[in-house]
DNA sequence: CGGCCGCTTGACTATTATCAAAGATGGTGG
DNA sequence: CCACCATCTTTGATAATAGTCAAGCGGCCG
């Protein structure tokens, strides 16, 4: 049986935001008041740059962030998305993306050095910090199956079923998800264009999967076909 | 600067074979003979499964090794390749994708249970595993622009350099090299058909890019070319 | 009220997939 | 040693999906 299609929980998007495990989450929680600050970004400001040497670690607290590479040309690439409670800035040294604030977002900033003492403090720390980033590199995978075979309605149904599951995951109903981010964000994270993404919606309303009131409000109306389509089980729209 | 497109270095392909820094598998190479055996694979067999508990951590010796997903209704994704000195397995307690022989396939079988004493023994080492990860999680975001992104040109052109620039890292030129793979192993990893990958050889040949006097062996005839255009800079084939 | 921004829709194009068949290549057995 | 077969690769013709270009709609804010 295939767990990338099944075992999707809280998280979706790549790694920069899907190392909030809780334990690690409860862990950093933990040294956070120590010496860390608070951080408020207004909307479309970046958090960081693509080449930054990392500072410190964020505990995402409200608003959501996007991150992205671009081309030389300039295509841009959206690798994913942050929501609150999510922990971000654990991967690497230097960033290998740029982070951007969609909305107005606030975080917890822990200095890299408080970081790295805790982990140099509990060896269970950083397993659990190893552990998180296993989970990014799954969810990584499962992204590079997304954009490299799922159609333009697959794609979206993936994107809107690990939303319904995020919000589950975190109480909230799983019926209906709010969108943070644009359609050009959208278009860009799995691989399409502001177009496909606006023509897919339309189609899924026509066909009954979704409503919406709003742009950025999606009421899921048939939550299994979605699922079905998300995991590539060959069903048509 | 866009650091993804420099930096690539002996590296290509996702996580699975891309934990094979120096200082990793030295530790690696200096716990193995304690209790490791050689494990021969012949071609088309698998190594492991999606889901399998992790048992080995594995150093290949010589050969090639695919990994790669199912999607329920047959389509395959291939996530990334792993070719000798690569160590592999370090990344989850879980299987998340097969792994099979695409040869005869000579590798170190490290019992989990000694790598885990090697990571509790030694805090430098769990370190560097970490750094290691890292690593593979850049190298999966690199995977996720190429395919979301390139054009079919450009895709083969970062797979070409990738391996290029894999055999310099690894002292042998950097100028011709040896595709251990078939055709639907490259097409199912740049999310392809055979058809695109076999006619896209055939245009960089007809233009003067590569060389092939089999159609396993690709010999660079200009690759500041091939660079620019796995770079994305837009320039056309 | 007007202009801007983001979303949607339409017409057309282009890239790649699909279907089909014809070379290569390599291995096996007569 | 050659013939045959299976497998892989290449090439061709056609189709489909998504991209591009362009215009219209709608909400929001100055």
């Amino acid at each position: 049986m295939l767990d990338f299609a099944t075992q999707s929980t809280a998280s979706h998007g790549l790694a920069h935001r899907t190392l909030h495990r809780q334990d690690v989450m409860k862990a950093l929680a933990a040294k956070a008041p120590v010496c860390s600050g608070q951080k408020i970004l207004p909307p479309n400001t970046a958090l960081w740059n693509e080449g930054d040497e990392r500072t410190h670690v964020f505990i995402v607290k409200s608003g959501a962030l996007c991150f992205s590479r671009m081309l030389p040309d300039g295509r841009r690439i959206v690798l994913g998305f942050a929501y609150p409670d999510d922990t971000i800035g654990l991967d690497s040294d230097i960033r290998h993306c740029d982070a951007h604030a969609m909305q107005t977002t606030r975080l917890i900033a822990i200095p890299i050095s408080a970081y790295n003492r805790a982990v140099n403090e509990d060896p269970d720390f950083q397993r659990q910090a190893t552990a998180a980033m296993s989970d990014a590199l799954n969810e990584a995978y499962r992204h590079v199956v997304v954009i490299s075979k799922l159609s333009a309605p697959e794609r979206l149904a993936s994107f809107l079923v690990a939303l319904s599951e995020r919000n589950q995951a975190h109480g909230l109903s799983p019926l209906s998800v709010v969108l943070p981010m644009k359609r050009l964000d959208i278009a860009d994270f799995l691989g399409l264009t502001i177009e496909t993404v606006s023509r897919t919606f339309t189609q899924f309303k026509a066909v009954g999967l979704i409503a919406m009131d709003q742009s950025n409000i999606v009421i899921f109306k048939n939550i299994q076909k979605l699922r079905a389509l998300a995991a590539g089980e060959g069903t048509d729209v």
